[in-house]
DNA sequence: TTGTAAGCGTTATCAA
DNA sequence: TTGATAACGCTTACAA
C-alpha cells in the first residue's frame, strides 16, 4: 500500500521561497497574501504538481469532504439509479462518496457503519435496514450527520428523512384497480418492519376501506428484499380457491422475478391478472404487455438527500429534524384492465 | 462539517494507565504487550468506544484502505451490477470504495482522478474513457495502483487489465446468426475509440470473413454510450434499401432504447429482425420474445479486479503488467431465428 | 503581508 | 514489556 513521495506544502514553500503558512493561505484562499507572492506560489504548485493531502487536512481541520452512502444492493435498479444521482449531486457539491452495500444483512450494515465511523466521514446517506437502530442513533450522537433516504427506522432527532409518499402511491395504485372493477387485489410487499412496507400496506388498506372492500389477509405477502422466495409466495397466492384478479408488487427487489414467474406459470396479463409494479425500471415498458408502474422521482430524491445533508454539514448549530416526502406518479400502461366477469 | 470529540489513543492510554504506544500496539496486534495489559487496554477501548482515526493513521503510515472506483454511469445495469460485486469483494478484503461516475464525460473523469489523487487512495479500479490517457498514466506514476476493468486505453506498464473476451463473444454472436442464414447483419456498437468497441467489431468482421460475407459499412453504427442517438441511427439502418435481417447490439448503454424503438417502429422480432444483445440484464428474458444475449461473468470480473488490485497494494515490489480475459457466454433465446426467404 | 510554531491522532524508533 | 519522542502534512493563532 505504499505511495510514492509527493510534494508537500513544505516543498512548495521552499520552491517559491516563502513559508508553508503562505502556501496554505494561497491554496485555501484564506488569510492575506500579496498578489505577487500568490502568483509565485501558484506557479510553484503547478510546476511541482502539488496536491493537498486530504488525510492531513482532515486531521488538522477535523472536517471531511467525504460522505458515506449505505444501500442494500446496487444491483437493484431502484438503488443503482438512486446511487447514480446521489454521486452526481454530491460531486457537484464537492463531496466524495464512499459507497457500501449491506445486501439487507444487518451484520454487513454494522460493518458499513463501523467503516464509515473510522473514516470519520462528515455525513452519511442511508436506506437503513431494520435491525441496527441503536448503531444509527449512536452514529448520530457521535456527530455524524445522517440523512435517511427512501426508508427510515425511527423518527430520531437530528436525522433527516427524504422519501416518497408511499401511502399515497400505494393508495393510487389500489384505487386504479378498484376503479377497474377489481375486488381481489394481491399485494406483494417488502417486510412490514420497513417504513416503506408499512406505508404501502396502509395506503392499500385505506383504498380498500374507502370502497367497502373487506381485506383478505391471504392476499398480502411480505417478502424479504431478495428475489428467492418470490416464486413460492406467488404460487401460493395464485393457487388460492379464489385467486386475485390483480397484483401490486410493492417490493422493487422482486419485480423482475415476479414477472418471470407469471410468464412461466402461463398467466396472461392483463387477461388473467392485472399487474402494477413499484419503480419504473428501464425495462417495464418493454414487457408484453407494458407494465403499469409507480414512478418515483429519483433525481429529486437524490437532490434533496444531498442538499439536506450538505446543509447540516455546513451549519454550525444543531438543526431540527426535517422530513421531506416526494410524490410518486402512477403511470398507466396496458398491464391493467377491467376485471373479467 | 465539524465532528464531536471522540476518544483518542491518548484517552484510552490514560484510562488504562499505559502509554499511547502500548494502545497502538494492541490495536494493531503489532509489537509486544503482556497479556495482562492487553486485556486492560481492550477493556478501556470497549468502555470508551474508541475507534482509530483513519486520517491520522493514513497520514502516519502513508497507507490507505480505500480504493477508488471510476465508472461511467451506475444507472447502466452492466456497471451497477459490476459495482455491486466490486464493493462486496472489496469489503471482504477490508477495503472501502470511493465511487465516482463520469457520465462518459472526459472533464468529469478528470475531476474524479483529481479527487482520488487528493484522497490518496491506494488504488483505483476504473473503466476508463478515451481522452484522459495522460492523466491515468500520471496517476500510475504518482504511485497509485491501477486496474482497468471492462475497457482499457493503452497497454500501460504497471496497469493491469481485466475484461471480457469481446472479440470472441462478438464472433460467436455473429456466427450464430450466420448459421441461421443471415447475411445482412447490423451491428450497433460503442465507439471504436474504446477497446470494447474495437474488439467487438473485430470479432464481427472475422466471423463474416470466415463465411465469405462482404462487409457492408452501412450496417455498422457506432453510438456514444448515451441512449439519445439510438433512435435516429436505428431508423437509418432499418430504412436502407436492403435492410438487415439481424441486429447485434454491442453497446450496453443503449440496449433498452433500441428495443423500445424496434417495438414502436412495429418491427417484429425475430420475424422481421433477429436480435442479439450484449449483457444479460435482469429484463432480457422478459421481453417478447425473450432476447438472445451475451452473458458476461460479472462476479468473476469483479473478483479478479479486486484481487489484482489488492495484490499490488500488498506487494512491495513493482509488478509486471497483467491482463486477464474472461469468457462470455452466448445465451440463445427466441429473439433469433432462421432468416426468411 | 509574512514567518514561526504548535498540534490534529497515529505509529515507529529507540532507550529504559 | 513498556514509555518517551518524533514525525506524517496540514492549518491557524500569533508574533514580527
Amino acid at each position: 500500500m505504499a505511495r510514492g513521495r509527493e510534494p508537500t506544502v513544505k516543498d512548495v514553500a521552499e520552491h517559491a521561497g516563502v513559508s508553508p503558512g503562505v502556501v496554505s493561505r494561497v491554496v485555501n484562499a484564506n488569510g492575506s497574501v500579496s498578489e505577487r507572492t500568490r502568483e509565485r506560489v501558484l506557479a510553484s504548485i503547478a510546476e511541482l504538481g502539488y496536491r493537498p493531502h486530504s488525510a492531513a487536512r482532515e486531521l488538522r481541520t477535523r472536517t471531511t469532504n467525504t460522505i458515506g452512502l449505505v444501500l442494500a444492493d446496487v444491483a437493484n435498479p431502484f438503488f443503482s439509479q438512486l446511487a447514480d444521482h446521489i454521486v452526481r449531486h454530491a460531486a457537484d457539491a464537492g463531496l466524495g462518496v464512499l459507497l457500501t452495500t449491506t445486501q439487507e444483512d444487518p451484520a454487513m450494515e454494522l460493518k458499513s457503519i463501523e467503516l464509515l465511523l473510522q473514516k470519520r466521514v462528515g455525513g452519511v446517506i442511508a436506506a437503513p435496514g431494520t435491525e441496527n437502530a441503536a448503531a444509527w442513533r449512536h452514529m448520530r450522537e457521535t456527530g455524524v450527520e445522517l440523512t435517511f433516504v427512501d426508508r427510515f427506522i425511527d423518527r430520531i432527532p437530528g436525522i433527516d428523512v427524504v422519501g416518497m409518499d408511499n401511502e399515497h402511491a400505494s393508495h393510487s395504485a389500489t384505487t386504479a384497480l378498484i376503479e377497474r372493477g377489481h375486488r381481489r387485489i394481491a399485494l406483494v410487499n417488502g417486510p412490514s418492519a420497513t417504513s416503506t412496507g408499512r406505508e404501502r400496506i396502509a395506503g392499500h388498506r385505506r383504498a380498500l376501506q374507502e370502497h367497502g372492500i373487506a381485506e383478505d389477509p391471504g392476499l398480502v405477502v411480505e417478502l424479504a428484499f431478495r428475489p428467492v422466495e418470490a416464486e413460492t409466495a406467488l404460487s401460493g397466492i395464485l393457487a388460492l380457491p379464489q385467486p386475485p384478479t390483480a397484483l401490486i408488487v410493492g417490493n422493487t427487489a422482486v419485480s423482475a422475478s415476479v414477472v418471470t414467474h407469471l410468464r412461466s406459470a402461463g398467466i396472461s396479463v392483463p387477461h388473467d391478472l392485472s399487474v402494477v409494479v413499484f419503480h419504473d425500471a428501464e425495462w417495464t415498458a418493454l414487457t408484453s404487455p407494458p407494465l403499469t408502474v409507480v414512478r418515483h422521482p429519483l433525481d429529486d430524491l437524490a437532490r434533496h438527500a444531498v442538499d439536506m445533508l450538505n446543509t447540516r454539514l455546513n451549519s454550525p448549530e444543531r438543526l431540527r429534524r426535517r422530513e421531506k416526502r416526494l410524490p410518486s406518479e402512477l403511470v398507466i400502461r396496458p398491464s391493467i384492465a377491467p376485471v373479467r366477469d
